[in-house]
This record gives C-alpha cells, sequence and structure tokens, in this order.
DNA sequence: ACGATACTAAAGCATATGCTTAACCAACCA
DNA sequence: TGGTTGGTTAAGCATATGCTTTAGTATCGT
C-alpha cells in the first residue's frame, strides 16, 4: 500500500481485525458513544480511538461530537460496497461453471449421438 | 494479531490487498498457474508467491502441484463467509431501521388520534 | 546430459499496525 | 470554582506486512 489505497483496501483492512468488527456489530444495533463502543473491550481508550479512525477513514462509520460525547453510527452503503464486491466474484465463478457444465453436456450429447 | 487470527481475520486481511484482490479475480475466470497469476502483476515471482501464501491460508485459494506447475482455484466458499458476514450486519441494520420507522409511526398516529 | 522453465527458500529492509502510557483539554455539575 | 467525565494527542515500542535480491531445486524438452 505505498500508493493511497483505495476505498475497498480500507473497507477490507477495516473489516479484518476481530476488534473492529465487535465494533460494527455493535453499532449496527444503533448509534454509540466513543466510551459505550470501548466498554466491552479490553484495551485502552486511546486503542478504541484508533480502531474507530481506522473505520471512519473506510467510511464504514461516520461520527459527530456534540457538547463533549461522539456518537458513532455505521454506513450501511459502505458495507454494501465490500459484499458487492465479493458477490460480483462469486458470481463471475457460478457462472463460469455454468458454461463449462453446458460445454461438457455438450460433449456428451455428441458422443451419444454420432 | 496477537492470537492466532480467526478465518474471518484471515479472510478480509487477505481482501484487503489490491494485488491479492487482481489474483482473485483472474481465479474466478479459472484456475491458473503461479506464473500465469504473475504474469500481469508488476511485482517479481516470489512477492506472487507471498501473496499467494496470504490467499491459501485464508482458504480463498488451494493449489496443487503436478510436475513443476503449480495450479491455482479459487474456493467460492470462503468467498461466502466474507460475504455472509456482511450480509447479517446488513440485515440486523435494516430490521433496527424497520422497527424504528414502525415505533415512530406509532408516535404519529397516536398523536393523529387523541 | 544440458539448458531452459517453473517454482521455492532465505535473508534483508522499509513501512505499517496495534497496542501502551503519560499528559492534556473541554464540557458538565455541584 | 474545582472536580469528574468523555475524549484527544503524542510518543514509544514490538510485531507484522510487502516487497526486494540472491541462491537454490526440481522438472521438462532436445
Amino acid at each position: 500500500m505505498l500508493n493511497q489505497p483505495s476505498p475497498l483496501d480500507l473497507t477490507f483492512q477495516a473489516l479484518a481485525d476481530p476488534t473492529r468488527r465487535a465494533m460494527v456489530e455493535r453499532l449496527v444495533r444503533g448509534p454509540a458513544s466513543v466510551s459505550e463502543l470501548a466498554q466491552p473491550l479490553e484495551m485502552s481508550l486511546p486503542a478504541v480511538m484508533q480502531h474507530l479512525a481506522v473505520l471512519e477513514s473506510s467510511g464504514l462509520v461516520r461520527s459527530e461530537k456534540v457538547g463533549r460525547v461522539r456518537t458513532c453510527r455505521i454506513d450501511a452503503a459502505q458495507l454494501s460496497l465490500a459484499e458487492q464486491w465479493i458477490n460480483q466474484r462469486r458470481m463471475e465463478w457460478a457462472s463460469r461453471l455454468d458454461r463449462l457444465g453446458q460445454y461438457l453436456e455438450t460433449l456428451k450429447n455428441q458422443g451419444e449421438e454420432p
């Protein structure tokens, strides 16, 4: 990642860490403050902040500060982006298997009717 | 990732790199040898091998060597694993929005009929 | 047997990642 | 006004990541 990483890079990278996935799992159930996010996690607050920064830079999470509390919420659109990339590959893969199957069927029929 | 990383960690981590995603994109179109995989990539063969090792350790790719050529193919089941995790979060998120909407609707109706 | 092909193994290196601790600041609240 | 709460910044450190180059080791074709 010497060049500036793409949104997809950042999103998968963000999801690659179990702590960050736990934060996402919490946030899909509704918005939360930083300390609410940190509460179940066995690490220091600054560590949680750094994970939050990764999530925000990927676009998976947005947050705004009002008074002294920062409220975080997920952005489902960004979740879709990652999901779509995988889905498209699976589709490509499946359609290739389909074509392969049809081809083999053709060969078989040609063998039956000489 | 001090503990041994989970399959999901490894899979998202594998997908977080553009070179490795390019390799996956190649492999969904059919099996390929290591040098076929390396051909469009602007890096040394050993580098490609290391990316391949990451993909294999995640389970996204399997490979077998016959003679002197190693043939690689994707494992779509592992792709599904990652896709399902994301999908489940999006579903949770959507269903929460649903409940929220219904609740707001209830409030509105209560306001209309006193 | 001999060279070319296809991969592999090992070492080194620069940068990135995932923490920590130690301040620090800006609301709140009594 | 002064303490507590909620968050932030900075520095430091151990390990991981993404390459490179160099030096192999098995095939395969002639």
